[in-house]
RNA sequence: UCCGGAGUGGCUCAAUGGUAGAGCGGGUGGCUGUUAACCACUAGGUUGUAGGUUCGAAUCCUAUCUCCGGAGCCA
């Protein structure tokens, strides 16, 4: 029998005596019995504690201990039917580490602000819990996703020299006498990494100084990026299809109990599966204009839109072959038609907005510099970008997939900053 | 940046021009199966800030700060 346990164990452990290490989640005081609700970061168990079965002075715990005091309990694990867990822990003996002070948090409803000031405490309830076991989930199906494919895993920095792409606004820094950016996407680095390594994808953080005050933004956010020699835009789409699937299929299948905390209906997961819908800009036009709204060829949709296209499907949808004015200068041309670049945006259902974004790039030197100077880019900052063109070009694709907004999706967050340990919002550096 | 909304005990809210209340949390007591337990008692607020109108302002007006929701942009 091991010192102690941890609380998602108990249900091997029936009938046995054991101790765990933990937290006071909640206590329920009656005359001569109590009850505990332990937590320990594994699973929240309740403990029960009966008069004639312990001490006096473990049974007076129940008006000296607070939320949140840290202790070690020990006690029979009994089946408990009414429980979520199905068990429960009749008490012997508890063990206190400390007495915790009066706790901010009640569990009460309680504002975001507040919650979010008190990030650090809050992610002890519940919630925050299972939706951090989900994140988690997600980036390590990610990594498995991807490893069990011959990517190579190529991280991109964070300090870049220079914007990107040019339109959105980036973080700027002092790096000793220069100035320096924060990278708001490893794209480019991958596209060199992978003549190289041929597959590879970077799992980092991405930074957008744009003044966003919306549910689907963070100015920092975590992105993972994979990029494909030798893919086109419809090779794109099924890896992007079959990742997504798979994300959907591990939090399912792991993540269970969290989803169950989470009051997750699941049954609007479980559909998820291949194929997707394909629709063109064009057929989302048509969409859009059917439903009564006004908008022109050539306009990038918003929020309302995205939203609008989502409900006519039950799955995420991809639409792709967008305007070329809408999208960024490295993405390639649809050689049927010039108008058009081979983008695609995959929605989430449930509005829950775009989680991916990708494209097939642009192989061709010549017409990637007409980009660069019809979007007044600097060509100096780019030399290095188009010697990927200049030796043994070839064509190749790629996307990146948001993490938050993945995670929001799978535990139907209203908000993606309950979907990052500590969010970083235009209002918000703390703590 | 623009549009809309809100700031009242530790927290969530009520009081719409006339003595600032409730629930939760805290404290005290009660209860042997509770499920954000329950019951009784109790402490706790110069109503975001600065001006103004009024006999009288949480309430009306002006300014300002902060936050929330949405838009644009995007993952």
């Amino acid at each position: 029998m091991p010192k102690y346990i941890l609380a998602k164990y108990i249900p091997e452990y029936s009938g046995r005596e054991i101790t765990l290490k933990g937290w006071v989640y909640n206590i329920r005081k009656s005359g001569k019995i109590w009850f505990l609700i332990f937590r320990d970061g594994t699973e929240f168990v309740q403990c029960v504690v009966l008069k004639n079965e312990v001490s006096e002075a473990v049974f007076e715990m129940k008006s000296t201990l607070t939320q949140e005091s840290s202790i070690a309990v020990t006690g029979v694990v009994q089946e408990a039917p009414r429980q979520e867990t199905g068990y429960e822990i009749l008490v012997k003996n508890i063990e206190v580490y400390h007495v915790a002070e009066e706790y901010p948090i009640a569990l009460k409803e309680h504002g975001i602000e507040f919650l979010m000031d008190h990030r650090h405490l809050w992610l002890r309830s519940r919630g925050p819990y299972a939706v951090m076991k989900v994140r988690a989930e997600l980036e390590q199906a990610s990594r498995d996703f991807f490893n069990a494919r011959d990517f190579t895993l190529v991280d991109s920095p964070m300090f870049t020299p220079n914007a990107a792409e040019g339109s959105t606004t980036l973080f700027e820094t002092k790096y000793f006498d220069r100035k320096a950016y924060l990278t708001q996407s490893g794209q480019l680095y991958s596209e060199a990494a992978i003549m190289a390594l041929n597959r590879t994808y970077c799992f980092g953080p991405c930074f957008r100084a744009e003044k966003s005050k919306t549910r689907r933004h963070l100015t920092e956010f975590w992105m993972v990026e994979p990029e494909m020699a030798f893919f086109d835009i419809h090779d794109d789409m099924d890896l992007a299809e079959e990742f997504v699937e798979s994300l959907v299929k591990r939090v399912l299948g792991n993540c269970k109990r969290e989803l169950q905390m989470l009051e997750r209906d699941t049954a609007k997961l479980e559909g998820i599966t291949r194929p997707f819908p394909r629709i063109t800009y064009d057929e989302a036009l048509e969409i859009l204009h059917r439903k009564g709204f006004e908008v022109e060829w050539g306009e990038d949709f918003g929020a309302p839109h995205e939203t609008a296209i989502s409900e006519e499907f039950d799955k995420p949808v991809m639409i792709w072959r967008w305007p070329a004015a809408t999208k960024a200068f490295y993405m390639k041309r649809d050689p049927e038609d010039e108008r058009y670049v081979l983008g695609v945006d995959m929605i989430a259902p449930e509005g829950h907005g775009e989680i991916i974004g990708g494209s097939q790039r642009e192989e061709d030197i010549d017409v990637l510099l007409r980009r660069i100077e019809t979007e007044a880019l600097s060509r100096e900052d780019f030399e290095w970008f188009l010697d990927i063109r200049r030796y043994g070009s070839v064509p190749h694709a790629g996307f990146g997939l948001g993490l938050e907004r993945t995670t929001g999706w799978m535990c139907g967050t209203r908000h993606i900053r309950e979907c990052i340990p500590w969010p970083r919002t235009m209002v918000r550096l703390k703590p």
